[in-house]
DNA sequence: CGTCCCGTTGATCCCTATCAAATGTAGTGG
DNA sequence: CCACTACATTTGATAGGGATCAACGGGACG
């Protein structure tokens, strides 16, 4: 089992692994195993016990919920440096939803027998997963608030606008979204469908605001985005 | 400042109480200061500053968010028994929401500072905490789910259910929900309007599902209700 | 006994899901 | 290098679930 080199750089600047000393990090590194996985393969899937936890080193994953009807819902996107599958440490027997690549990623997995130990070992690492978790269901209850009040073309343009903000690259054109994604998962991402969202974008394209080929979006007017995203311009803006 | 004589046994049962030495116990209700809120009153308003967080002793609460545009949505319920109030613990200036009683209520309070207290004293309590938020993660994707596939009768359908769950009362009748609840305030647990929930709530009247006077509800079926709740019932359950 | 809320119920409209094809685009294997 | 296939996207037509607009009725409380 000769792991490859794993560097406490790694992970010293990761939040909840700040304020570790030296020497720990080292020993939490050495009971680490590297999960490689291309686009498309789950790290876990929904309902698997849940005997890891993982840290994302690079690449991207989306966390995926199916619903009894067989529907699904993108839950969120896991940026390199987030924590995912942390569902041990919230008690959970097992994993509530499955953790999909949606491009070639690489993380590092812990037995969640490992998460007990981190957290009697440092009060630090316990407020950071408490943080963690507390951002989460921020973000989540903010979402519930625009599922509940918001019009689609607000959701949708949020959604993009959040893609932007978390993993996009900037290009002559705009600001690119870093990973290949479809309508069918904005669609999941907002509770619309793949036809309201293709809808939506090819107007955005005629406008302007956004480029988009198969699987990509570039976002050239994040302003104009961002507009939608606050109400529904009255048509007319008032000739001012 | 004679506080009244404020038991261990108050706590000691309380989940992330749990655990606690009898000291620490007695020496984390000396700092705690009693809340006593009639229906309608605040324990604190979205926005302010995040000075204590809450135990809920007896009464209910509710999470209210308002949005940007003035409409407000309901985020949660707080049972007896129930944290509320821990923006601090997670690293958050101000509470995201306000929280309102909906019937008279007796918290008990302390200020944020003693969360670290108990964190660093007990990594059992940083656990507690941790699964706490990771259940209300749950709850809160679980809405998610329903409000991006689900229709309203459904959603509405489940909200009863789960207020049956959380705070009902056995009567003649059925199961009465233990506080005074609106068509307004369901719609806003579930993303509809009033104007909706009313209609169903007229529906399910006449169908002997419920029985419901003025801010009153109470559930006569609950099988039916969990029947709707699943799935639109074809019309015809084929004659079987 | 009047006023304030809360609840009920019509009528109408419109956003968006659904149904149905056609077109484009990458990848694959011959 | 091209035909073939699988998957992504686009776009039209249609229908329907709920929101919205508008009144009215009824119980509680001062």
């Amino acid at each position: 089992m000769s792991q490859p080199q794993l560097s406490r750089a790694l992970l010293q600047n990761l939040g909840m692994f700040r304020n570790l000393p030296d020497a720990d990090l080292d020993s939490i590194l050495q009971h680490a195993r590297v999960c490689r996985l291309q686009e498309g393969d789950a790290a876990f899937l929904q309902g698997e016990d849940a005997a890891e936890f993982f840290v994302l080193l690079s690449g991207r994953l989306k966390v995926v919920q199916v619903t009894p009807e067989g529907e699904q819902i993108i839950v969120r996107h896991v940026n390199p440096g987030d924590i995912f599958g942390m569902a041990k440490a919230m008690s959970r027997r097992q994993y509530p939803a499955s953790t999909v690549a949606v491009q070639e990623s690489l993380a590092l997995a812990w037995p969640a027998a490992a998460w007990d130990t981190l957290v009697s070992r440092s009060p630090q690492f316990a407020a950071g997963a408490i943080q963690t978790v507390g951002q989460r269901l921020q973000d989540a209850h903010s979402r519930i608030r625009e599922l509940s009040t918001e019009e689609v073309e607000q959701r949708v343009a949020r959604a993009l606008l959040r893609l932007v903000e978390s993993s996009s690259t900037q290009t002559l054109e705009g600001q690119e979204i870093d990973f290949p994604i479809t309508r069918q998962e904005i669609a999941e991402m907002t509770g619309t469908t793949l036809h309201t969202v293709s809808r939506l974008l090819s107007a955005w394209k005629n406008d302007g605001i956004i480029l988009s080929g198969r699987r990509r979006i570039t976002v050239c007017s994040v302003d104009k985005l961002a507009q939608l995203a606050r109400a529904e311009p009255p048509a007319t803006p008032n000739a001012n």
